[in-house]
DNA sequence: AAATTCTCCTGAAGGC
DNA sequence: TGCCTTCAGGAGAATT
């Protein structure tokens, strides 16, 4: 599933072809994503020039002249540059039309969504509430303790919560707590400001890691359409279940937090 | 206010 | 071989 590192390299990615380019039709077949593509939506994006891209959390913002397209991959979804006709299949949901070239956004389990907004992006209601980005100085260890004082939460949950910090999925969740040697069920008001120094610094460091294996993988195939990022990435425990610590050799657990698989070692991470 | 549960959806995997 | 069941998962909404 597309994580912060993914959406960064996808936005690297198209931007060189999207830029200052106009949008010249929305072909949607399958509107029903996890809200409903807005009907009038043709009428924001014709022969409109997209000023800039960027990214919030997981969301991809296409600026435009006036208004901006929000655009979330959800679980499954992802965008291809393609630039002769291709007949669409089943989960190919739409196309933004361009002059020379088109994106298609692809999606099967259809939990990715497509809206549009007049306002300041940063003050729509999905993304007004949010956390700061993980890769800001704003997210440090001081932020985290000061937010974490009086809490109860375990400290996975409390990371994967975007009003305290955007972006980090169940994938580098796992990852980053591996790497600062927390239990993902600590509580964290138990947690000092040196042990959230050591995971706002894992945080970081995984995703930045992600974010230049993707990068590295646009350079050689220059396009949106390769696998990018976290695939390539050596993980230490997600999906490793029962697998020894590549560190210590304890097997590691398996426990479910949310309904979530949470992969940790005991040893490296006790409680 | 904070925390938990529910919900959307489909492909993959497992059971028989 | 094939049908049926189960499950994962991002994140906002609903509920406790």
């Amino acid at each position: 599933m597309p994580e912060l590192p993914e959406v960064e390299t996808v936005l690297q990615g198209i931007e060189p072809c999207v830029e200052n380019k106009f949008i010249r039709a929305i072909i949607v077949r399958q509107s029903k994503l996890r809200w409903e593509i807005p009907k009038n939506i043709q009428q924001h994006l014709v022969n409109q020039k997209v000023i800039k891209l960027s990214r919030r959390g997981k969301y991809l913002l296409f600026h435009l002249k006036v208004g901006t397209l929000i655009l979330h991959f959800g679980m499954s979804g992802s965008l291809k540059i393609l630039t002769t006709n291709k007949p669409p299949t089943t989960h190919d949901h739409f196309d933004l039309i361009f002059d020379n070239f088109y994106l298609r956004y692809t999606d099967p389990r259809r939990f990715g969504s497509l809206l549009f907004t007049e306002e300041d992006p940063e003050h729509h209601p999905l993304l007004a509430s949010m956390g700061p980005e993980p890769l800001s100085n704003a997210f440090n260890e001081r932020y985290l303790f000061k937010k974490a004082k009086n809490r109860k939460v375990g400290v996975k949950q409390f990371i994967m919560n975007h009003k305290i910090v955007v972006g980090v999925g169940n994938i580098y969740a796992a990852e980053s707590l591996f790497l600062a040697g927390i239990h993902p069920l600590t509580p964290v008001s138990e947690i000092t400001e040196a042990r959230f120094e050591k995971l706002t610094k894992a945080i970081k460091k995984v995703l930045q890691s992600a974010i230049k294996k993707g990068g590295t993988t646009l350079k050689d195939f220059r396009n949106s359409e390769g696998k990018a990022g976290y695939f390539q990435q050596k993980l230490n425990v997600y999906g490793r279940a029962n697998e020894p610590c590549l560190e210590c050799q304890q097997l590691l657990q398996d426990i479910r937090i949310q309904n979530r698989a949470t992969v940790f070692c005991p040893k490296c991470q006790p409680l």
